[in-house]
DNA sequence: CGGACCGTTGAGGCTTGTCAATATCCGTGG
DNA sequence: CCACGGATATTGACAAGCCTCAACGGTCCG
């Protein structure tokens, strides 16, 4: 299912051909004339601490986004695919690491390039404020799946969110990609990699999943997953679209 | 700050051409022509799912955000207090409710004011990112403690955290105000009433607390408290030289 | 003064974490 | 192409932490 770069942000290049003059080609086209870098497994883009000077966007792959703690826990606040923006809602500097997943290739531009082009006309701006809008719902959903939610819970959350972001066709049942380890999955959703190898093995137990490799899961039983899901990812999945079919929210 | 009387249309540019280049003021201006507003204990200032067409600025009180959950859990997404804004990072419609805690004085602001005001040169809009950001790094920071934190680290971080927002003075013991009740507590760092009551009762035993009635707590051995929380709370101040003090154009 | 709500404390059970052993995957080199 | 070795994943037994249920105490308000 890496056919994902063939259908690079699904929101702005579709905006872009619908023929409009649109906001969302702006950031597109500004990315698009950046050239592509590579990085091999394991490579860190920016680090926690360093100056957020840029920001990125991932052609293809799959990155990891941490911060380590005092006492060496390593917590992942968030997974970042092909098609998808990085170093977005940041401050000075990056909150995170972030690190690849997989061989990763991305475009980056200055954030000082970004915010001078909202400086003349700023069609750029909704934008970027929904994609960061976008990246604070995300944010609080994590919340509530760390907050509120059981082992099971939570990995049925993980599953369907990604069988959403990953693109995956609507025929079921889904097959999702997972390219990181299970620890990666422990350290993103607050649990230790027993357990979530535990739930994994019950839910195919119980016919709800198939493990296909290490890396790929098939939903077999989606509605299950959803309702063990608590219907968190119901209307508010990564779905750009939302975004830019309407009149801005702040247009009011 | 500006005793201004300005106009709806006109209110940011009005302040542009004021000749005063600091930012800062601009929304603290717009929102001081706005009258102030009081809502009785219990109320709600927005529910999850309206249009989200104000932005607020809380005067005084304290209120709570919550989401209630498909199952009928309240997840409580965070709190705000005097001096502190509300709906800033918000998509089409608001994603929690507000409701108040205690009695609260606000002052509110049509969210198109906002975005029209920006459209001009935008001095406002550094302001309004920095608190974005800052609203995103404290999202972040609460992912960390309720994924990795056992229930004393979380404690202690939320006892932490509200001694540097509700302002004490930097004399020890430093005495915290919480006007919320245990419950919101527990349902804001993902644990039952009881135990956040047996951890409060084993930092009482252990010198490191002091209680005095439901809504007040001397914080008497913060450096311990400091180390149980794991130092999350030390270098976050909401810094927000950093959007003015862009680098330089050339800087890609 | 009484009642309702909030807070505190205790006993026991369930979920998850810890530790340990085994199985599987995958890249590397023969 | 196959064998090997290290990393990753899975499973089980046990312990620890947190939740549930229950009872009691305190406080605020009418």
């Amino acid at each position: 299912m890496y056919a994902s770069h063939l259908l690079p942000q699904a929101a702005g290049v579709a905006y872009q051909l619908s023929g409009r003059p649109s906001d969302a080609a702006d950031l597109d086209c500004m990315l698009a004339s950046q050239p592509v870098e590579k990085l091999a497994v394991g490579e860190a883009v920016f680090w926690e601490g360093d100056t957020a000077s840029h920001l990125f966007q991932i052609v293809e792959g799959c990155l990891r986004l941490y911060r380590i703690l005092a006492d060496g826990r390593r917590a992942i606040i968030g997974f970042r695919f092909g098609g998808e923006t990085l170093g977005m809602a940041c401050q000075n500097t990056y909150g995170y690491t972030a690190e690849t997943v997989t061989a990763v290739r991305l475009r980056r531009i200055g954030r000082n390039r970004i915010w001078a082009a909202t400086d003349g006309a700023d069609l750029l701006q909704p934008v970027l404020m929904a994609r960061i809008f976008e990246e604070m719902a995300a944010a609080q959903r994590h919340i509530i799946v760390l907050g509120q939610l059981g082992a099971e819970e939570r990995v049925a959350n993980f599953l369907i969110s990604f069988a959403c972001r990953t693109g995956s066709d609507r025929r079921r049942p889904v097959a999702v990609e997972l390219p990181m380890t299970r620890l990666d999955i422990a350290d993103y959703l607050g649990l230790t990699i027993e357990t979530v190898c535990r739930v994994i093995s019950k839910f195919k137990r119980e016919g709800m999943i198939a493990p296909d490799g290490r890396h790929r899961i098939i939903l077999k039983d989606i509605s299950a997953l959803l309702h063990l899901a608590g219907e968190l990812e119901d209307g508010t999945s990564s779905d750009l679209a939302g975004m830019t079919q309407r009149p801005p929210a702040w247009a009011n």
